[in-house]
DNA sequence: AATGAATGAGGATTCATTCAT
DNA sequence: TATGAATGAATCCTCATTCAT
């Protein structure tokens, strides 16, 4: 038992070790021009030892995806037990603002990474299973705060796509340097984190006038 | 001169043809699967005469998104014609969706393809002067706006970066994947463009109550 | 222990292949018109297979100019047995005219080949420490003939250089092809060979009359 | 007349831009890494246009190669004034040096740039004709020395030989660099030249003493 | 479980050269 | 006379992957 243990325990770390390595390396220098070689240096191992946990580099990226989204649940998971609907919603914008903002490698992972099709039709959608989950919990709560009176005449899921767009766009031209770049040119303000902020409680602002 | 311009017409139909393979193959495959020997067997040349073209690879995706910037402000000039300013900004809503609707390649190409970086320090940033033109038209759009009595109490930079993202977030949304995998799984509506429409409709909705 | 054992020398044999058809190849063509490919298919291997014994094209050339020198330091060493130094300093002399003409093509390598500069400042001077080494030996040898009476006024340091310009030159001249011009046209002696023993006995005879 | 001669003219000395150009970078380079369009480049023509005056890049070479002979003859050719034989002797080994050292790049290029067999094949000896006489004036000389009492008992091609040998020997070592390397790693003398010199009069100082 | 050795396929790029104009 | 356009062949080198051990 202590030996069979050890054993699945360490074959359990190498993986952990891979994907870690590999995230890395995603992001340092993107997927295409990270190599197994790479990889395999970082974790002090053979590039064919990587194959014995892993097909392929493919695979490599859509588990670290599936990880990504489960990430980000997590993430959520504690917003949960807010009371007020609305207070939920806006912890949530502002929890998925802070998972792109300090995990950036993570969201750009989940959300613009592009993985070679073959492979994504090959293994089904099967990691988008999670990312239904979470857009089922913000539709969800966009339906509560309707209870208390907020966006009336809006259907949830409208509203919802909404706020996620706006949420992602935002995200998305942050990590992608869009907005440092406008914020340089056109903005008083050179903070980054702070003009999104700044930008997000606009957001709320509007949100919240459309209660009745 | 008949001869004369007769070979300048065919330089300059390589140069559009090589752009164009190019784009194909990047938006199919990205832009580092897509060799210079992939682009040259497309237009059926050999390598070497991109070379005649284009300084490198990069050189040909600077190119292309140059092209791509001033199609996107191209798209936006005609609606400059509007008078009341709110009908002009929901156009311009409208116009972007298309925009990145109609040409994803291109709407790739500028807003979330990257380019190695040191190909981008070493030109400049001479491409983006393009956006920030763009964006300036937006913030012009959105204080006309504000002395119709919209908008009251914010920013005309925040207001404006909120409806970049929304649109932004929705386009990158649909162009991704991830909008056409939530209509399926919990939208009652499986057209994307329908479904686009939709959520751009609740999101001018939600603009128009700003309104004093 | 007999497996792995046989593994290791498969290296090391493979290893001495490259060399080998690498120095036969610089030597047939040139170092800059030999190709890894050509190494390559000379050694029936893959061109990829190469680099995982040297670095580069480069790195090749190197170690076999390396060993080039210690070929040509261990063909002195028999040498220093013989008792008389004037002796000895003959039998050098004749050694390196017979090295010369043995391994014309190792000779070549060292003296004038032309590696790439920037590999030689990368990769410090340490292959010549071998040629100072033999340049020693000479300079001591002289030193004992003086003791003997020969070379009287005349410095063991610049002695050294006149005999190893004069059995440097003669050999260059052979191996560039103008001795063999030369003795066609202005020559009695068609061979080559004679030749050059003829005008070493010469330098001999010169040598000879410079003792007190 | 005075435009065809004009025109004559005119090509002469695109031949010789042509030929200058090629020298430079030859030296610079190397002949191999030297390319047909660096040579047009510089000369500010097109590439194509050198194939109306050579062959190919060999030719180039080819033609260097036989300008540099004459060069080396013409830097004799004053000698010849000179009435004592050893003096005269004694001047054409300065001059000899004196040429390899203020023209290295010719130097090499006649006595060690190796140019591809097949082309030496294909063109005959033509270009060593030069070479053959440079040497008879060496041996005409030592025969005049010898009719003063020099070199008794040896024979004058053979002493001929002995002398071109040392002399080239010594040049090769330092066009080569290992005299450099000796000089600093073996010697008190670090500037090379006072080196060269100092081994010169050496070698004179030899012969002088093989005066009856 | 781990790996050293091997490779076929392909990467960007450059070159000498040709030829129609 | 001069050249712009074009290219086939070659360059060095890297990569993901396999497989015997």
């Amino acid at each position: 038992m202590g030996i069979v243990e050890r054993r699945e325990r360490h074959k359990e770390d190498l993986r952990k070790d891979i994907l870690f390595a590999a995230k890395t390396l995603f992001m340092e220098k993107g997927f295409d021009k990270t190599s197994m070689r790479n990889i395999a240096e970082m974790i002090e191992y053979s590039p064919a030892t990587i194959y014995l946990y892993y097909k392929d580099k493919n695979e490599i990226l859509h588990e670290l995806r599936r990880d990504g989204f489960r990430e980000l649940i997590e993430h959520f998971k504690v917003l949960q037990a807010i009371d007020n609907p609305f207070e939920k919603l806006k912890a949530m914008g502002r929890s998925y603002i802070q998972f792109a903002l300090q995990k950036p490698d993570s969201y750009k992972l989940i959300f613009t990474m592009e993985e070679p099709l073959e492979h994504m039709l090959t293994c089904g959608d099967d990691n988008w299973v999670e990312g239904d989950q979470a857009f089922d919990v913000l539709i969800k709560t966009v339906s509560e705060c309707q209870q208390l009176g907020y966006f009336k005449g809006f259907e949830a899921s409208a509203m919802s796509l909404v706020i996620w767009s706006s949420m992602h766009g935002l995200c998305t031209l942050r990590t992608s340097g869009h907005l440092g770049h406008v914020s340089v040119a056109r903005t008083a303000m050179p903070d980054l984190d702070q003009l999104m902020t700044f930008t997000f409680e606009a957001f709320v602002s509007m949100l919240e006038k459309l209660k009745a």
